[in-house]
DNA sequence: AATCTATATTGCATAATGTGCAATACGGTG
DNA sequence: CACCGTATTGCACATTATGCAATATAGATT
């Protein structure tokens, strides 16, 4: 497709394949049989066996039980459970998150899901130099914040309910949302318009924006968000703001699943 | 270690060193860098880099910014999270926990831990043939079964609390552990012995014991344990049935650890 | 059951590919 | 500025991965 501009560093041939394999693999619903596998590398079905067989011996890939064709194996699993994965989000999205501060000069925070709390893990501030750290680390409830709440877009009923149990949620201000069905209606109006506000429901005076970001697959791996005291931050720029912050939000997901790295 | 015995199908060598690059950079607290590469791999720094810069390009490395050592890239991050594991655990067990069913005479089940319930994946019975499915898919609460208790052995009060809210637990039956800090006792009981016990604390007049499944690094990915009405399973049988129970949740570690796979 | 097709697996010779060596560039330190 | 360690590139050679062709295996069709 992209024109090969400078392979300057030569690439390692059957590593690439491999990696090629193992993404096939990952990325398919089903199993991955080898006749897939050599016709997508273009490769003689020999070579293919032998690559998914290194795979397999290395537990990359395994077959289920009495099949011949590929799933992904243990060690991709160990591998993921076990890797400190905290600050991926934070490096990738960081310098998208600075961008979006100083495009609207208001601070901007990123936020993952952490049980029944959004955990804020970065943060930029307009008009300061590079803060290397925010003050990261805090938890704020899902349902009364535009992180959290971008963080829920694709709750059901049932996935409310396990979380927040039966009872009321708890009041913060006036504009706290304290019942699950209006959350529920929140969340889909979140799924269909693409971000979350928060009029000032967990912190008095404070607006917010967050956008949940989103794998190809649809998947909800964190939000980023503008927040304001709502002095400032007007609801009459909820369009130009949302705008943003769903373009950073996209960014931001390209970056996580371009397979080729820039460099 | 092992002998080589028959390496009958070729490696696949550059590929080979790569999936090792991947696990020791996924393995290290540290980023690694070339040389420790090269070094751990044998080759030249020159051969490391080319194998460590196909990895970046693909994106399952990446390098902290102005750094120029590697962790983990983002394609690592998505295909882990995009990948469908509920069945992972499943299928690498399934054998390990037939066994366990067999030679104990009595029914094997294998959970997960699913938001604050335990939720059941698979099951073996005894005396029957091979049934394909149990009914897996069953939730039980973490606090009062012995599945629950094993996954949460590693649990500190700040977690409990987290999870179980301040308000007393509910009481299913006259054993129920109630009371948070009790709770906390047992857990660490059972990370010091390695296993879980359930008197009849969920459903009257069953027992269960259950050992948490742990990867190298101690991070428990679910549990294995066996149950029976106490009718049948007394106290008596805990020392040599919790052999047996921990035995088999180490071998299936291991089956999950084992970088090199049997066949 | 026997045949047939599709797919998996192995052997082998060749050439492409990955490798080490050596030279060069880079980044930080005295 | 010179010095060191490390990263990066060029190049020639030989190892290694590849395609082809042969064989084995499994499932389907008759």
């Amino acid at each position: 497709m992209a024109p090969k501009k400078s392979p300057l560093v030569p690439f390692i041939q059957s590593l690439d394949r491999g990696l090629t394999i193992i993404q096939m693999v990952a990325l398919s619903k089903q199993p991955v049989t080898l006749s897939e596998l050599a016709e997508a590398l273009e490769v003689d079905r020999s070579s293919a066996f032998r690559l998914a067989h290194t795979l397999r011996r290395r537990g990359f890939l395994s077959c289920p039980p009495g099949r011949k064709d590929y799933i992904l194996g243990p060690s991709m699993w160990t591998l993921s459970h076990q890797y400190d994965w905290s600050n991926m989000l934070v490096r990738v999205a960081h310098k998208e998150l600075k961008t979006l501060a100083n495009d609207l000069n208001e601070t901007a925070h990123l936020a993952v899901r952490e049980g029944k709390s959004a955990l804020f893990i970065d943060s930029a501030h307009a008009n300061h130099v590079i803060a290397v750290a925010g003050q990261t680390g805090e938890l704020v409830p899902l349902y009364c914040t535009a992180h959290g709440k971008a963080l829920l877009a694709d709750a059901d009923e049932r996935e409310l309910k396990s979380q927040f149990g039966q009872g009321a949620l708890t009041r913060h201000t006036k504009n706290t949302i304290t019942s699950l069905k209006s959350l529920l209606e929140e969340c889909h109006e979140i799924k269909v318009r693409g971000y979350a506000t928060d009029e000032g429901e967990y912190a008095a005076g404070m607006r917010c924006i967050a956008a949940p970001i989103r794998l190809e697959d649809g998947s909800i791996v964190g939000s980023i968000g503008i927040s304001a005291p709502d002095s400032r931050f007007l609801k009459e720029q909820y369009p130009s703001y949302s705008k943003k912050v769903l373009r950073v939000a996209a960014s931001i997901a390209a970056l996580l699943n371009t397979s080729e790295q820039s460099e």
